[in-house]
DNA sequence: TTGACAAAAAAACATGCGTTATATATAATA
DNA sequence: TATTATATATAACGCATGTTTTTTTGTCAA
């Protein structure tokens, strides 16, 4: 080796998730990546093959910060704060929530589009508790009720993008989701509608 | 008058919304329009200060399309039929919703962020029955009915564009809509749960 | 110490954008 | 018919992007 290499391909992903988060995805160009690490852009094209392979990795890392979110134990209900992290993720991480799923959305295959709820624990191991909480849910015939409150929880969670709900409180949020919780759950165990 | 001008000002209006119908926001570009309209760019900028400018135009005539949507009587409730378009909406033309709602929404004033359901009827009259219809249901102390069921339509209508539900039909639209309604409102209504 | 080679910097290329300057065409008027 | 004003076309400017080429730099091996 005739000379170490200074800026690492973790530098580079780093630099470029922070522009991320600061300045959202339209930011995050090679000049500005280079800026940041403090370097000129050929170190990038050294480690990355293009911009488009890049954006894998910093897709991949905005999702590992995601599942931090909701990993917190807020409550003792595990899919409650999965819930929960996912629209605190969009209130205190905006541009980071904005590239997953507002501007720069995963084309999903058509054959899941089945399991829709499923895409919220995606990035939870197979035997992780989320995970298994999500399919005892549904194994129990509450596929339904999953499904309805993932939609309202991703609606929430947009218009906290929106501005609508900026600065919503945590309490705020939990009340929003128990409540909604109650009112699928009440709806969908109730008698006279059982096949609806 | 010397020479009548062949490009009129709703030829580029229009030529701007069919880009953004066909291709998106980021495909509207003063070239894109000229080219619609078989022109150069010098007639864009005759009747048009700038692209910003025509822009707020445009975001008008998109706007009219989704009422076009929510006006459509497919059931006997005004407000459903809105709630109903908004989603159809979202589902035949995604890139105008995805302009209107994710990609450029408009900023709101922090004033009436307490009436975020408002913005889902602004474009109807102050006197049209849409409106009306919301009113009354707030002033019978349905706000918060009002307020999670918009959450739940936003939900969808923008699951709809990410393509979880990309094809859904009308019917399954109705159903959604219908059963999250029947379940907030039932629970709105339970007598436990009065201050919550 | 020197030569070679890889890493990084600097600069440039191709492209596309909004916008503007200049040239051309065309129709009404003198 | 000749003039003039204006609509339009053509071409260019300034800027930002991704990417590549060229130049400089620094370190190890001979």
């Amino acid at each position: 080796m005739v000379q170490p290499s200074v800026y690492s391909y973790e530098n580079i992903i780093e630099a470029a998730l922070e522009i991320l988060r600061e300045d959202g995805w339209r930011a995050v160009t090679t000049r500005a990546i280079a800026k940041k690490i403090g370097s000129s852009t050929m170190p990038i094209y050294s480690r990355v093959k293009s911009v488009d392979d890049l954006e894998k990795d910093v897709r991949i890392k905005a999702r590992e910060v995601l599942k931090e979110f909701q990993r917190r134990p807020v409550t003792p209900d595990t899919l409650l704060n999965v819930a929960f992290g996912y629209v605190a993720f969009a209130r205190d991480e905006t541009n980071l929530f904005r590239y997953l799923y507002l501007e720069r959305p995963e084309k999903l295959s058509s054959e899941d589009s089945s399991g829709m709820s499923e895409t919220f624990v995606s990035d939870f191991g197979d035997d992780s508790e989320e995970k298994k909480a999500l399919e005892t849910l549904q194994r129990t015939g509450h596929d339904e009720l999953v499904q309805y409150t993932w939609i309202f929880v991703h609606g929430l969670a947009t218009l906290v993008t929106s501005g609508t709900y900026a600065s919503i409180s945590d309490e705020s949020i939990l009340r929003f989701l128990t409540n909604a919780g109650q009112a699928f759950h009440a709806w969908s165990t109730k008698d006279d509608s059982k096949d609806v």
